[in-house]
DNA sequence: TAAGTTTATGCAAATCTTTGCAACTACGAA
DNA sequence: TTCGTAGTTGCAAAGATTTGCATAAACTTA
């Protein structure tokens, strides 16, 4: 099966329609290396359907991460990025506040923290997709030494 | 010494510069109760400061921010919101992707996390004011039950 | 397959946030 | 205190994101 349909089927599954541009915006955002922007989204999915609208594509990202199927991330300024998720590389983000430079990290202790979180708030974690800030190494030594 | 006499204080040893802007608009988050938007920063600040512009409430929470002495909430959909830092009082945040509620959550796991993070990456950390979505326990049971 | 119902889309307008630039101000040095 | 410089601000314009509404398409049921 191809990657769209089987994308499709797991939209449909979890009580999602399956409109052409979900289905193309889904497909849009897997196959693109890194995590792109809404207006890069848009323009990548018109070249397949070229009446898409910018609109359609914000409203869509919302669905597709109510249905658990991309990742939001919001780097401190610059405009949210998208990005597949995948079950089995789960990992959060490092946004260097200096450079932006973006460095994904692979915590197991994610997880046990969102759980913990869970016990203490009767509260359901939907996402431990997380966003930290600070300094990327390079940055860190630029500042020790001025 | 007065609450914006000693912020200022803070503001200046961590080198920026103190306006006045800059003053009335971290007192004006200082006394809310809540996290507000920038719209409820300019409507309180202004009330002082009457020629203050929008635009420098962005730039000055930008700033602000940088210095450590805010934090920044974002809620799926809705505009940022803003709170004054306490460093007695640390804690995130957990949003109900269902009715948009904030719970606030003093979770111990997060320093422990974010310095494990530090250890794997040689990242420098600097905010762990975490923002987790999720389900609230009033609308977790209003989805149980159908 | 043919409605009927519900949800999604396009378009345009509103809202939120960032930015370029010229005038202004804070603050360290003289 | 005065001056020089680098950092801030207001303003207007641009960029990013959300929303209301009429139309169109997806799914349900018959
Ligand atoms: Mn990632
Ligand atoms: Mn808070
Ligand atoms: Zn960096
Ligand atoms: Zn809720």
């Amino acid at each position: 099966m191809s990657c769209g349909k089987r994308l499709a089927e797991q939209l449909h599954e979890r009580g999602y329609r399956v409109t052409a541009q979900r289905t193309i915006i889904l497909e849009t955002i897997a196959h693109m290396e890194d995590h792109i922007s809404a207006q890069q989204v848009y323009e990548g999915a018109r070249e397949r359907l070229p009446g898409l609208n910018l609109a359609t594509v914000y409203r869509t990202v919302e669905s597709l991460k109510g249905a658990g199927m991309i990742n939001m991330l919001s780097t401190g300024g610059e405009p949210m990025r998208f990005s597949l998720c995948d079950p089995e590389h789960p990992h959060s983000h490092l946004v260097c506040r200096e450079c932006g430079s973006i460095f994904e990290v692979e915590a197991e202790e994610i997880e046990a923290f969102a759980r913990r979180v869970e016990e203490i708030t009767s509260f359901r974690i939907d996402s431990v997709h997380l966003t930290l800030e600070g300094l990327c190494q390079i940055c860190k030594q630029k500042q020790a030494a001025p």
